[in-house]
RNA sequence: GGUAUCGCCC
């Protein structure tokens, strides 16, 4: 089971859902299927939007005596969120709840963001708050970041830097995604020496810059001519 | 062997 479950994901990322499902299929012609295959299937549905067979594996899941757990609601809770079915997302946390699983941070920052991306950021920085006071969902990089990219979108760098500042106050090490993001958005608005300053100071913090890093920073510097520094980071 | 943030790909 655990070859076909690969097999199954691998199928999955390569844009082969319809060959994933297939397999899947076939793979229960000679072992029962258990949560972790029924996950990856429900991830692959649910990138392929083919949210109503995605649901459909509620139905079929007994059959098998398997149960959704934490990680198979938070993983449709999140592709749901992307899609922007808020609803649905509402829908599944309390049905969740009712069957005494508990959402976890990762399933409040899949919330925040899908708030993010249907452009209810008043409404993401309440949930933010609820998890701030909470004792079990504590927000941390990840949710942070969720809500500064929400911010940098929509080139509101003053309130991106405010969120930056409150999770440096609540112990959240910004990481090489938050600083990706700052990047990013100040090569994007024509300022790169901005960019320039960000991701030295990321190196100075210890935080190693990536590929990515590099090339957005050095875009954002070509778009202004800054030659000198241009060099420096392809020299680096 | 399964879940959340940048980039990458599209």
């Amino acid at each position: 089971i655990v070859t076909y479950t690969n097999f199954i994901k691998f199928l999955g990322q390569s844009d082969c859902a319809a060959e994933a499902f297939e397999l899947f299929v076939l793979m229960k012609e000679y072992h029962n299927p258990d949560i972790i295959s029924f996950t990856v299937l429900l991830r692959i549905l649910c990138d392929s939007k083919m949210f109503d067979r995605a649901l459909g594996l509620f139905h079929e899941m007994p059959y098998y005596h398997c149960k959704p757990d934490i990680i198979f609601y938070n993983t449709l809770i999140d592709k749901l969120g992307e899609a922007g079915e808020v609803k649905q997302v509402r829908k599944f946390c309390s049905q969740m709840e009712a069957e005494g699983i508990h959402a976890d941070v990762v399933t409040y920052s899949s919330v925040v963001k899908s708030l993010c991306v249907t452009k209810k950021i008043d409404e993401a920085l309440v949930v933010l708050r609820f998890m701030e006071i909470s004792r079990m969902v504590q927000p941390n990089t990840y949710t942070y970041n969720t809500i500064i990219k929400a911010y940098l979108d929509r080139e509101l760098i003053k309130e991106a830097l405010g969120v930056l500042g409150r999770m440096k106050i609540r112990g959240c090490k910004p990481d090489l995604c938050s600083y990706n993001l700052f990047i990013k958005y100040y090569s994007d608005v024509g300022q790169g020496m901005e960019a320039y300053i960000v991701l030295r100071k990321m190196v100075r913090k210890g935080i190693e810059a990536s590929e990515g890093s590099y090339r957005i920073c050095i875009y954002g510097l070509m778009k202004q001519s800054k030659v000198d520094e241009v060099l420096q980071l392809i020299k680096e």
